[in-house]
DNA sequence: CGTCGCTTTGACCAACTGGTCAAATCAGAT
DNA sequence: ATCTGATTTGACCAGTTGGTCAAAGCGACG
């Protein structure tokens, strides 16, 4: 779509530089407070020379965005309507807890500009977000229906999956000032804490 | 702390005037994405004269995070040891759902102060939130110690009532992008959900 | 009415911003 | 070695930004 694929070594390697200079800048300081001198930096370039591979700082931004939303919504494309109810969708908290803590800033990045308004992927949420949610809330339904799952609202249900394992990826610092060093990684006892929110929740009372 | 209380009307018109405008610009655009003429101009004021009232941009902001962290923390204090501990906790995270419905500027606010690594906040994280989150979590220790309620991790159990409710407030954009016309207002649908889940997590199982 | 202090403003500034451009440099193919 | 196109850069620009300042306006009170 925005990229005529990278031709040369240079090209490939610059290109993921920048991004990933990128990630580390708006990812910390949103889109706003980013400046095209900081990305360049990050990445060991000059501004021009940054500029020459990237349009503008929006055309960075955008990239960046459209190359993550796939990554991010494969754990939930991955749950499986052949599979064992409970087992799938504790496995998907765990996909989401994990991407939390190896991909904090991809995290991060989404939730800034969702909660601006997701002025430049508010298209995508309704579309193809939406369509692959609607389906898994399907999957959900039908295995409620099979009383293999104990009644909950699935949109709901998918919602909360996805506020509580991105919140130690989001909130990362609230989470270790409030614990302090009792717990230093928090992401052993989330998995824990989860496993049983979600196994209770879901398990079908028969 | 910061603020020599208004003296005048005027005063104290201009100055709820400025941090109501800047509540609507930094929580929309972060404040590195915000301006002074911005909110000057939501608050009806000259850039000059807005200054006449606080310092800088930051002394708004900060004016803006310190003034409302009370408010944000007060559903938490009010949670009575002395009281039925279900009951307690339901009474919390509806309170909690009713400020994302009522407050989203505020939650959304904080949210990304706390996201971009709450470099004004820290302090007060690790400080009075801390505090009173560990006296709260003891509570909730004591009412498992007494078999009221069944034994979850208190500490996280009180992320995921913040992450799940916020969510509605932050992530509302997402929300009602793949809810759709289905469901045009969420919070009714939320509160069914969160009811049941807690209900179905805090009741003892004896 | 006059005046004194609070309030408001237009004009201004230095720093920074995103972005351009022509010229210089470099890497690889011949 | 040379040539060609890809890459890099310093110098530059116009617009915007946060913030200043001196002067003007205004309201309450004697």
């Amino acid at each position: 779509m925005n990229d005529a694929r990278p031709v040369t070594r240079i090209q490939q390697k610059n290109r993921t530089a920048i991004l990933e200079a990128a990630l580390d800048v708006f990812s910390l300081n949103g889109f706003g407070g980013a400046t095209v001198d900081q990305i360049a930096g990050a990445a060991g370039l000059s501004k021009p020379n940054l500029l020459y591979y990237f349009a503008s700082k929006e055309a960075i931004y955008s990239a960046l965005l459209s190359g993550l939303l796939d990554t991010w919504l494969d754990p939930l494309r991955e749950v499986d309507p052949e599979g064992e109810p409970l087992e799938e969708l504790l496995a998907y908290v765990r996909r989401k807890l994990e991407m939390s803590r190896d991909l904090p800033r991809e995290s991060k990045l989404f939730a800034i500009e969702i909660i601006q308004g997701a002025p430049r992927i508010g298209d995508e949420l309704s579309g193809s977000l939406r369509a692959l949610v609607d389906e898994k809330a399907a999957v959900i339904e039908s295995w409620i229906a099979a009383g293999r799952l104990a009644p909950v609202n699935p949109h709901h249900l998918i919602f909360s999956i996805w506020s509580m394992t991105q919140h130690y990826a989001d909130f990362d610092v609230q989470v270790r000032a409030v614990l302090g060093a009792r717990e230093p990684d928090p992401f052993p006892g989330a998995e824990r804490y989860l496993e049983q929110v979600f196994t209770k929740m879901l398990t079908p009372s028969a």
